[in-house]
DNA sequence: CATGAATGAGTATTCATTCAT
DNA sequence: CATGAATGAATACTCATTCAT
């Protein structure tokens, strides 16, 4: 990479990271284009040779955040060497909710944002550097501790949906209650959806 | 209810379905106070005589659509005459995914915004004359059919969170499956979750 | 006319009257719609209620304009008493290089942008308060001297881009003569092109 | 003429022909030099090593071009051996034409732009490889067949702004007339207009 | 010579809100 | 009660021009 594009990626973190200050602080609706550039140190047309417009950059930032939160579970995983596929799913779990504890923000943004479309775009994307090996670790994961499940994919996606949603309420709006109170029936939720996807009498 | 304020009534469902069509068309931030009035055939000013702002208007519109929607739903419970707890919460289920078939644009309105604090005003709130009396039978219900439940609101909670976000990727995005192939494992992983909310050994 | 009306009107005028003052010596380019309302002492927004924007203020502009300079060109006729056919068609001629070579703000106006369209716009366009019996005076003029002329639209097209054309140059950039000096040629080929027109042996 | 002098000539071409197509598709004002330089595949900075702006590359061009089609029209005449004033002028008359009708950019450019003053640019102008000898034979010509005229150049005018004016409403606009209606009447108005000038009694 | 990233002044346009009628 | 003309602050976006490479 010449040094021009290191300059170049500067310059795109730059705005990426005070957009989701922003974003998150003031709202998407209320941030302007002005205070993303005044706040990266940039000019107002430099924002133009970067992304075509508030929406561009709203959409490549979801990706690019959920890809690092999904890259950390992971990792996490691995730190912990957390073993059996339930329990690498609860780490999973736990770690996500931990840092949606700690950063609101975060859990705003992607909450309201990230789809099961942009979901697999996070392990699909090959040009984003933080791609993650993350999906393909579930699959291997359940194939090592042999576990059959025909339908891996709409598993992880049902168990992702109510991690999601439910965060949301529980963690910002505290409603019904505090993630605290909540978080035990979640891991059952969760393990008996295991069940479901994983049960020999499939019907 | 006087000439006058069938009139008023008039105008302001004039404004809420007119809302209703433009925010689920061109999208609540594009939509203009100019836009509603002037499909109502009403003008600027009368805007302000019935709604404080846009936003007003939004969140008075998110309480009108759930209160219908599951008052409808409940309804649905008793023409059918269905019986059986778990009957019901699937009848309920399947009622809401029918209707969010139908019309996307329902969906879409809800499923962004209804939080389980908006959905609780929607049970709560006594001047809305849609108030339904939703919650007060799935109470009821489960004491008819004597289910024992510690946590009968976190339970609610959960199903109804995991149903608004899995509805909102098969039916509008299709992904990753489409709701037809989903629902059979939506089925099972609500009567898991009714397990896991009403089992003796809960710790 | 109520009294609102009137006021719209005023203010209209206003945004032509300064739009006008300000195209002709800024430039149509150069000139902002700030600058224009900033004049007529209106706000911003009142502009896009009169007009769609620079381009139809413009196109109205010239209508409005070359009416004007047509009825004027026409009364001069009547107040003078000029008759017979050819003599009017000079006057014609004279009054209007007479307001042209007093105001080159008008020449340049609209020499630049009256194309024969917008001028038959400016004879037919009946909500036009100023609109002009000039070219239906100009054919009653040729039957009451007997004049036979087969294509009397032609003949006035002809007749008109040579004086909008000869204008420019002559008056504006005093090339490749002064209009002082032109005019004996001027007069002397738009005599010829009326024989032209109404010569008896037309093939 | 050195490589490097060639190269310079191929990319003031490459300007030169792209700008043309820009101007006259989409119009001076909404052609940016960006537009420019991306067509004619160079960079931005490398526009500024040949024009000042994009005023200086229009003007530079309209000389170009107005140079171009006298030469051709001159070539014509040559090539066709016609013979006498009258003919040679109405030849040119109609080669103009011609070219106006299959090339309407080249018309809509020439006619918005080309006064006088610029066309006198077009035969003076020494350093312009296609300098035309035009106005030259003009005068050669006359002197040939023996036609007094004082006022060569006024007369050349007078013809030239007529031709001009008429063929942007006849061509383009098709108002009042298609130009293969109102090309008779343009022949006879122009021999008028040269009768004008060549008569012996010129007051 | 040629490049193209960066700049930032400049402008059009929108739209919530008010208030005289 | 209802209207809709007027307001003007707020913002997105453009593009000519420069200059380090």
């Amino acid at each position: 990479m010449g040094k021009i594009d290191i300059k170049k990626k500067v310059k795109e973190n730059a705005l990426f990271q005070n957009a989701f200050d922003l974003f998150t602080n003031k709202g998407f609706a209320k941030t302007t284009i002005s205070d993303i550039v005044e706040r990266a140190g940039l000019a107002k047309g430099t924002f133009y040779l970067y992304f075509k417009d508030k929406y561009d950059l709203r959409d490549k930032l979801i990706v690019h955040k959920a890809a690092q939160l999904f890259t950390e579970a992971h990792q996490e995983i691995l730190d912990q060497s957390v073993e059996g596929f339930e329990n690498q799913i609860l780490c999973m779990t736990d770690y996500i909710i931990d840092r949606f504890k700690k950063e609101h923000n975060l859990l705003q943004f992607i909450a309201k944002n990230l789809s099961w479309g942009v979901f697999k775009n996070v392990f699909g994307n090959s040009n984003e550097k933080e791609s993650v090996p993350f999906y393909r670790y579930y699959l291997h994961s359940m194939e090592q501790y042999q576990i059959t499940c025909e339908k891996p994919e709409i598993m992880l996606f049902t168990i992702i949906e109510l991690i999601g949603s439910t965060c949301y309420n529980c963690i910002i709006l505290e409603q019904p209650v505090t993630m605290d109170e909540y978080l035990p029936y979640l891991h059952k939720s969760i393990l008996k959806i295991v069940e479901v996807f994983t049960e020999d009498n499939m019907t």
